[in-house]
DNA sequence: CGTCCGTTGTTCAAATTTGTACTCAAGTGT
DNA sequence: ACACTTGAGTACAAATTTGAACAACGGACG
């Protein structure tokens, strides 16, 4: 029905501005981590929510679903991570399927040796180059875009291009 | 001298909305250009790099630039591209070193009808998510980010961590 | 109970990305 | 012309991600 509404200018500016942003700011918070800890930004973020979650341990899943990985993806990261001692596998025992990640003590030593630099250069590279009006109105913009998203799994074009 | 300034409550709800929302854009973008079109969301974006540029070429650095990739990961995606028929090299007789990848006719094609399906898709899930007050200070905030990243190659934590 | 359906985490191969090393030329200064 | 430094694109191996296939359960229901 609607013939396609491309984007106008402001529009366009916003949508490249978001994805230029994201790119530079991954690769330059990836580096530091890399350069300063040895883990990549996904590690870090794994590792971050471990240790805000109860008994510092999640389900798997759970954990894919907060650092939006998919399973096979996570399990590669938790292998990666409890082979260098960070993380640790427990079994569930009224679950045997379920699978708890937990943080270790030294994985909590290390997480708590990087966030400094990192958080000092989220703030250098994000929130200090917005004012906090614009950081309000992202926050809430966005947080929108996200409950949108997250909840119908996906009105988006289901019947969108069903003529090829 | 500054001991770690957190992130505070906003300024947190800012960071997280951020990193969730290109995740999650990025997954169903990527998912339907591959469906509908069968290109990544890279490819496309290097297709549509090239459509803006004049003749419909880049030499490889410029378009690895565009794109925010590594000049090894455009190569190979270059390569797959022209292996699918939708862009092609040229060489250029002034500067042996240069190469040009250019869009090709299908790759043209191609392009112009994937895009209508991504831009409804990414007005649905990004732009219509917010107000225009919100697109505005999004495109600003981001706009004056990207500015400081791409200057200073690293004003960023150079000797930030240097105890260890 | 036994059957069927949806979950959970893993495995495995193929696709992609990363990072480094290399090859050739341009450009510079001598 | 001759080194010398840098830049462009590629090659390649290693690391990571993806996606489908699997095995093993829980849970609801007849």
């Amino acid at each position: 029905m609607d013939r396609p509404r491309w984007l106008n200018e402001e529009e366009k500016r916003a949508w490249n501005a978001f994805i230029a942003a994201h790119a530079l700011l991954y690769q330059r918070l990836d580096q530091q981590l890399k350069r300063d800890v040895g883990l990549s930004h996904l590690q870090y973020m794994v590792l971050a929510r471990l240790s805000g979650a109860p008994d510092r341990e999640l389900r798997m899943a759970e954990l894919a679903d907060a650092v939006q990985n998919s399973k096979s993806g996570l399990t590669y990261q938790i292998g990666q991570l409890e082979q260098a001692g960070l993380v640790c596998r427990r079994n569930c025992q009224s679950d045997v399927r379920a699978v708890y990640a937990r943080l270790t003590d030294e994985g909590m030593a290390l997480l708590e040796r990087a966030a400094p630099g990192h958080v000092a250069m989220v703030r250098e590279l994000f929130i200090d180059a917005l004012t906090p009006a614009q950081l309000q109105a992202l926050a809430d913009g966005l947080g929108e875009a996200n409950r949108r998203m997250r909840e119908c799994g996906g009105t988006a074009t289901h019947e969108f291009e069903r003529r090829k």
